[in-house]
Order: C-alpha cells, then structure tokens, then sequence
DNA sequence: CTAACCTACAACCAAATGGTTGTAGATCAG
DNA sequence: CTGATCTACAACCATTTGGTTGTAGGTTAG
C-alpha cells in the first residue's frame, strides 16, 4: 500500500496551513460552499455576517493552505475547491490513527507470545 | 451507513480546537509520541528544544481538543492518545471530500438525464 | 462616458498564540 | 529530613489572527 506517497512531500509548514485554515468554522463553511458550487469571492461573502474584506482574507488562508485555488473571469474571482488537499490531510490523520492501531497489535503480539496460554509475563515488557 | 453519527455532537467549537490542535508540528509529533506509548509529560518534553512550561501547554491545548487525556500517576502525569477524536476528525474531512464526489454524480446525473442517447445538450447546463 | 460592481490591499485594533522565566506545591529517593 | 524531580501556574513579551474601515483600480451595464 503506498497510501502515505501523496504525503511525503507535504512539509511541516505546510500541513501546518492546511490544519490552521480548516480550524475555522467560517472557512469550514467557504470551503463547504465551494466543494458545492464553484462560486465568486463576492457571492461567497453574501452568505457571511462579516465585511467582504474578512471573507477576502478567509479565501486567501484557504488558497495559501491549497484547499481552493481562485480564478479570474472578468471582474469576479470564482473560487474552486481542491479536493486533493483534503483528501491528502484526511490521509494523513489516518496516518496518526493506524500508529495506534500498530502499538495494539506490538502489545497483542507480544502478549502472545510470551504467554500463549499462562497469564504471568510481568517485567518482559520495555 | 452512519459516517456521520459521530460527527452530529461536535459543535463548530470543538472543531475548531481539534484542527487548531493539530496545526502545529510540535503538538502533532507529540500526539505522535503517545500514539506509540503512553508518556509522561516531561518524558516527552525532552524530545523538543523547548522548555517544559512550553511542552506543557501544548499538551494543554491537544487535551482541550480531547486529542489526549492526562492521567496522574504519582508525581508525573501521563498522557494518553485518544484515537476516537483523531477518528473524528478524519470523516469529518471524509464527508467534506463526499460532497465533492455528490456534485460530480449530480452533473453526471443531469448530463445522462438530457442526453441518453445523443450527444447535443447544449445551453442545458445552468 | 458614467455609475455600479468586484476585487486588492493597506492601516489599524483587540484578542489569541507560542514562547520565555520564575515561583510554588507534591512526590519520590537516599 | 533533604534534595531532586515532576507538575502547575502566573506574568510577561513578540507575533499572528480575525476583524474593521478606507482607498484605489479594473470590469461590466446602461
């Protein structure tokens, strides 16, 4: 399984953008919004209690984090989502979960081994 | 299926502390370190070139996200992962992912619907 | 052309973040 | 008991964040 490949070459900072900009609930949504319907800046900041310019910067934590990409048609900027990067985080938090899945496994297979049927192992650990 | 079961009690707040939990290299290796054995905080301080105060809030902030639990045991305080809410995590990203993939099979569906047969649909499309 | 619209960006502000040092309490070892 | 260790927490500081308002430029509509 080569499921880590797509995350080796994501560095530190850069997942570290990725986890920052999801860590609002605002962008949660502008990222939901665009995953729905690719939509203009503008549009997006309709839906918004807040000033055009905060939304503005919302897209751009959400750009610099790759999780939409903008594109120009005439006046307006459509936003486009990016399934990829958030495939790719979701990947790696899977990543996290299967070290704990291993550990179980080490400590089952060496509860295994030393007691295949008594129950007295004590001090073969670490 | 109930993908999303688990995902209906966390509120926008919980959210965020999770994905702002993990949007620092420090704290994702520390989650890292308990994954793979349960560890004491300043067991686990030694492994960054930062003081123990540091280290210690960033526990603090992975336990605020239920990230890790603490437990004392005589005078230090040992820091178990919790898997759950990294589980958590990941199928949120998961269903964000999914509504991507409902889009594409939507404009298929409308696609498929106007043409059967034929290949001249245009202006059909919003 | 003119007015309305969409965007970019700067300046500013309050609050949160990530680090430090220092102090103090609890627990363990000798 | 004494000293070393582990933790908690406060105070402080620099930087980042999330919001605002204001200004300006490019694009479309009438």
């Amino acid at each position: 399984m080569v499921v880590d490949q797509s995350l080796r070459d994501l560095s530190d900072a850069e997942i570290d953008r990725i986890f920052a900009a999801l860590a609002d609930a605002t962008r949660r949504d502008i990222l939901r919004q665009s995953m729905l319907r690719d939509q203009s800046v503008s549009e997006l900041a309709r839906n918004y209690a807040m000033s055009f310019a905060a939304v503005q910067k919302h897209v751009a934590v959400l750009e610099r984090a790759l999780l939409v990409t903008k594109e120009r048609r005439g006046r307006e900027q459509i936003v486009h989502s990016n399934p990829a990067a958030l495939r790719t985080a979701a990947r790696l938090l899977d990543a996290y979960e299967a070290l704990w899945r291993d550990r179980i496994h080490r400590i089952e297979a060496i509860l295994g081994a030393e007691t295949p049927q008594s129950g007295t192992d004590q001090g073969t650990q670490q």
